[in-house]
RNA sequence: CGGGGUGUGGCGCAGCCUGGUAGCGCACCUGCUUUGGGAGCAGGGGGCCGGAGGUUCGAAUCCUCUCACCCCGACCA
C-alpha cells in the first residue's frame, strides 16, 4: 500500500483531551478520531491492527472448538428482565425504544440472548457441550468513559459461551478457554497473567482476568502476585495472612474513655495516643440498600468495597455523608464507634475478631474508648474478609510454608473467562433432558476478550517517546519503506523495486510516497510504529545499499538492494 | 450523580478581567529555493468566536439559559 492510497493522517501535536501515552499515540499516529466521547472512527491502520488481531482470536477459538456466530446487537429488554439483570445492569446498559415505545437494548453482552437461543433448541445432553463465539461492537453506557478505547461506549469485542451437561465437562470447556486465552496473547506479542478476579454484576462462582502488566498511567487494575508461588488475585478479590498477627493470649482489660481532643484520624489518634495503628478499629458508616450499616476493620488496614458489597449482599452500596455519619453517631466524622451504637448493624473483618483490647471512636466529640472488646463491649451481626490485601503480606497459598510475600503491580483486563454456573440458566429456564432423563439447567461459561482495548494496551505496553512499537503479528504493516526523495528517480526506482519484492514475498508493505522533507517521513515512521523500516537514500544508495531497521532496535542494517526479502525476512524472525 | 474546568479555522493556543467587529504557531494552497530526523522566502485560502436569548449605539468579551467536551470522585472490561 502507498502512503497516499491510504488515509493516515497524522497530528505533529496531541488533541489536548488524551490523558494516557497510548490514547495520546492512537491519535496522533491518526488510527483513531473521536466521534462522540467514548464513541471512535477506526481509521485504515487501527482497522488493519484490528482485523489482525481479529483473526488471531477467530483461529485459536475455532481450534479449541469454538463454533462463530453473530448475535444482534440490538435485543429487547424483555430478555434481560427476565435473567434478572434488567436492575442489577441497569445503570451501563445502553437502552432505547422503538417507534413503537418498545424498550431495546444495545448489548454489552450477551448471556441472555445466547441463553434465549439455547432454550429448546438444545434439548439432549448428547448436544453437548457446545461452545458459541462472535466477535462484535458492544455497547455500554459508560458512567464516565476515558482513556481512549479503554473505557468507550462502544468497542469491539469476543465474547464466547459454553453450555456443558456437568460440572466435570464445564471445567474442561473453561481450561480449554483459558488456554486457547494464553495463545492469543502469546501470538499477538503480550505477555499475559491470568489472576482471580470478583465475578461483579456477571454473577456466578468464579472469574479470572488476563492482564497486560504496564507501568504506565494505563494501569487500571491493581494486581496482587505471590513472589513464591503462582498466586494471582485482583485487588477486588486479593486475600492474604496476616503478617503479624496479635498476640491471642492477651488478657481483656476494663473499657476505659478518654478524652482526645482533635483526634479524628487514624494518624492523629496513634499519634496523640502513642500506639500503633494496628491497635485501633475504623468504624465506616456504609448505606447498603437503603440500610445503615457500620463496618470495622483494623486501623491499619484499607476496607475493600467489593468483598463488603459481596459480604453484605448488597446491590448498591455507598459511604455515608457527614451528615449521615453524625445523625447515626451523634458526633462529628472521625468519632464513630460501635459501642452504643444505634441504627446500624456492626460488620466486623476478620482480622478484627482476633483483636483485643483495641480503641474505638466513642460516638462523642473528641472522645475514644480504651480497650473495647467484640462480645463484651459489642456485638456484631456478621464477620468476613472485608479488606484489601497490601504490599508484603504474606501470600494466602504460600505464604504459611514457604513465607512467600504479596506485591502489587498494574495491569490492563484484556480479557476475563466467568464459571456462571447455573445462574442464567435456571432464572431463564435453560433446561436439557439428562442421562438421567431428568430436567436439569445447563452449567454455564463466558468469555471476553476486548479487540480494541487489547490494541491499545499493547500501545500502552510497546512504546517510546517517537511512537508505537507494535508486536508484528498485530501491527497494520509489517515493513514501512522510506524513499528520503520520491521525486528522485533513483531513489523512486530503488523504492519501488524493493516495494514489489517485498510484496511478492508475502509481507504487508507500506510505502511513504509522500512528498515529504525526510525528518518528516522518519518522524512518522516512528510515530506510526511499523517493525521494520526500510530506508532509502541517496547515499547509500550510490553504493548499491538499503538501511534496514528495526522499530525496537537502535542498530540499523545496511545491505544491498538485491537482499531486502531475506534480511527483513530474518529480522522479522527476532521481533516480539 | 457530586466537585472542578474548557468550548475561538483541521490541531495546539492567545484575546475575555477593563466591550469598539479576531490573532499566533503548526497544518493547508501557489511559486521559487531546498532535500538523511518535523526546511527557507514570498504570496494566499479558511473562523456567523458551541447554541439561544438578553444588556448596549456596539458583544468572542458582560448577564441568563442551554448543549458539548475534559479532569477528580463514585462506577466499570
Amino acid at each position: 500500500m502507498k502512503w497516499t492510497h491510504t488515509y493516515i493522517p497524522t497530528l505533529r501535536d496531541a488533541p489536548a483531551d488524551a490523558e494516557l501515552i497510548s490514547h495520546q499515540l492512537l491519535l496522533r499516529a491518526g488510527y483513531i478520531r473521536r466521534l462522540a466521547a467514548g464513541v471512535y472512527i477506526y481509521l485504515p491502520l487501527m482497522q488493519r491492527t484490528l482485523r489482525k488481531f481479529s483473526q488471531i482470536v477467530r483461529e485459536e477459538m475455532d481450534a479449541a472448538g469454538a463454533i462463530e456466530i453473530t448475535m444482534p446487537v440490538l435485543a429487547p429488554s424483555a430478555v434481560w428482565k427476565k435473567s434478572g439483570r434488567y436492575d442489577t445492569v441497569g445503570h451501563i446498559q445502553m437502552r432505547l425504544k422503538d417507534r413503537g415505545k418498545r424498550e431495546m437494548i444495545l448489548g454489552g453482552t450477551h448471556e441472555e440472548v445466547v441463553t434465549t437461543l439455547i432454550t429448546g433448541e438444545l434439548k439432549s445432553y448428547r448436544q453437548l457441550p457446545i461452545n458459541l463465539y462472535q466477535i462484535q461492537a458492544k455497547f455500554r453506557d459508560e458512567i464516565r468513559p476515558r482513556f481512549g478505547l479503554l473505557r468507550a461506549r462502544e468497542f469491539i469485542m469476543k465474547d464466547a459461551y459454553t453450555f456443558d451437561a456437568d460440572q466435570e465437562s464445564h471445567s474442561k470447556s473453561y481450561q480449554k478457554m483459558v488456554e486457547a486465552y494464553f495463545k492469543v496473547f502469546e501470538r499477538a506479542g503480550l505477555d499475559t497473567k491470568k489472576v482471580e478476579a470478583d465475578t461483579g454484576d456477571m454473577g456466578g462462582e468464579g472469574a479470572h482476568e488476563f492482564m497486560v502488566i504496564v507501568d504506565t498511567a494505563g494501569g487500571e487494575d491493581t494486581v496482587f502476585f505471590c513472589n513464591k508461588c503462582d498466586y494471582a488475585a485482583n485487588v477486588e478479590r486479593a486475600t492474604f495472612r496476616d503478617s503479624t498477627p496479635p498476640d491471642p493470649d492477651e488478657k481483656e482489660l476494663p473499657l476505659e474513655k478518654i478524652e482526645t481532643p482533635g483526634a479524628s484520624t487514624i494518624e492523629q489518634v496513634t499519634g496523640f495516643l502513642k500506639v500503633d495503628a494496628r491497635k485501633l478499629a475504623k468504624t465506616l458508616i456504609y448505606k447498603a440498600d437503603g440500610e445503615m450499616v457500620a463496618v470495622m476493620i483494623r486501623g491499619d488496614r484499607e476496607l475493600n468495597e467489593v468483598k463488603l458489597k459481596n459480604h453484605l449482599g448488597a446491590k448498591e452500596l455507598e459511604m455515608a455523608g457527614p451528615e449521615m455519619v453524625e445523625k447515626l453517631t451523634g458526633a462529628p466524622v472521625g468519632f464513630a464507634g460501635p459501642v452504643g451504637l444505634k441504627g446500624a448493624k456492626i460488620h466486623i473483618d476478620n482480622e478484627l475478631a482476633l483483636l483485643k483490647n483495641f480503641i474505638v471512636g466513642a460516638n462523642e466529640n473528641d472522645s475514644h474508648y480504651l480497650n473495647a472488646n467484640l462480645g463484651r463491649d459489642f456485638e456484631s451481626v456478621g464477620q468476613g474478609d472485608l479488606i484489601s490485601a497490601s504490599d508484603g503480606e504474606l501470600c494466602p497459598a504460600c505464604g504459611a510454608e514457604s513465607g512467600g510475600k504479596l506485591w502489587s503491580k498494574r495491569g490492563i483486563e484484556v480479557g476475563n473467562t466467568f464459571m456462571l454456573g447455573t445462574k442464567y440458566s435456571k432464572s431463564m429456564d435453560a433446561k436439557f433432558l439428562g442421562a438421567d432423563g431428568k430436567q436439569q439447567p445447563f452449567i454455564m461459561g463466558s468469555y471476553g476478550i476486548g479487540i480494541t482495548r487489547t490494541a491499545q494496551a499493547a500501545i500502552e505496553r510497546y512504546h517510546d517517546d517517537k511512537g508505537i512499537i507494535w508486536p508484528k503479528a498485530i501491527a497494520p504493516y509489517l515493513v514501512e519503506i522510506v524513499p528520503l526523495n520520491y521525486e528522485d528517480e533513483k531513489l523512486r526506482a530503488a523504492a519501488d523495486k524493493v516495494y514489489s519484492e517485498l510484496t511478492s514475498a508475502g509481507f504487508d508493505v507500506l510505502l511513504d510516497d509522500r512528498p515529504e522533507r525526510a525528518g518528516v517521513k522518519l518522524n512518522d515512521a516512528d510515530l506510526i510504529g511499523l517493525p521494520i523500516r526500510v530506508t532509502i537514500g541517496a547515499k547509500s544508495l550510490k553504493e548499491g545499499k538499503i538501511e534496514i531497521k528495526a522499530r525496537s532496535e537502535s542498530e540499523m542494517i545496511l545491505a544491498s538492494l538485491e537482499d531486502s526479502v531475506l534480511v527483513v525476512r530474518k529480522m522479522l524472525e527476532k521481533l516480539r
